[in-house]
DNA sequence: CGCGTATATACGGTCAAGCATATATTTGGA
DNA sequence: TCCAAATATATGCTTGACCGTATATACGCG
């Protein structure tokens, strides 16, 4: 991957957001994050797809639901980028609320509940 | 700034060269950019002008020459991730290259030679 | 099978961002 | 005051990326 197409990625807030919310809380499928963000099923999945194409991202199927998460092997300097990114933006009430949001969902499909 | 911006801002591949150069040099003026990357003036001037509005880098005018470096007062996180950008990618030959074609420009405004 | 849920992709339209070329602005020096 | 060098901006064009809507695919269950 060319390291402006890491940052391309980065650049468009839906896919920030999903992976700040996947970097916060580890693994969540298709139906969390459209849930969490509050946007259209195909639009996530669209922006989804993009993240995986790029190795940001792997999936895993469970029965109906695809579970995404951060890759198993980024590159070192990737996950610097993402590591110092999340800490500052996970802290911004933006996007507290996507967290909040999710933990609002009914009957999710992976976890139990939020703590 | 908005997060987004920052990362809209590093996934152009000129705007990504100029702030590596900037990184491992200090400072720079448009002429001395234009050599080492090899491109046309108006074409580094626009890129060094967005990089300026979004406050990454900061100018100073020394006589005909504006010299370019990065912002003294970016936000913690965003330095952070320049820094572990720059400590990959000013390894790889096509940066390395930059700063070499840098070297070999002759009457350098600025500083007097390279190590 | 046939249906409902979850997810992915296809299609057409719109808009932002990049480019090359040309031109304007500022500065230093003859 | 005039010219050349350094830098910035304007103009018109093209391409790529995003969006919404519609549709396709895959799975679980009866």
């Amino acid at each position: 991957m060319l390291e402006t197409d890491l940052f391309k990625q980065l650049s468009d807030a839906t896919r920030l957001r999903c992976l700040m919310l996947l970097i916060a809380e580890g693994e969540l499928c298709v139906c969390e994050l459209t849930h969490a963000l509050g946007l259209s099923q195909p639009k996530i999945s669209r922006h989804l797809a993009h993240l995986r194409q790029a190795d940001l991202v792997q999936d895993r199927r469970v029965g109906q639901w695809i579970h995404y998460r951060l890759h198993d092997n980024l590159p070192g300097w990737v996950r610097a980028v993402l590591d110092a990114t999340a800490t500052e933006l996970n802290r911004r009430s933006e996007y507290v609320a996507d967290r909040q949001n999710l933990c609002s969902m009914p009957n999710r499909p992976g976890s139990a509940c939020c703590a």
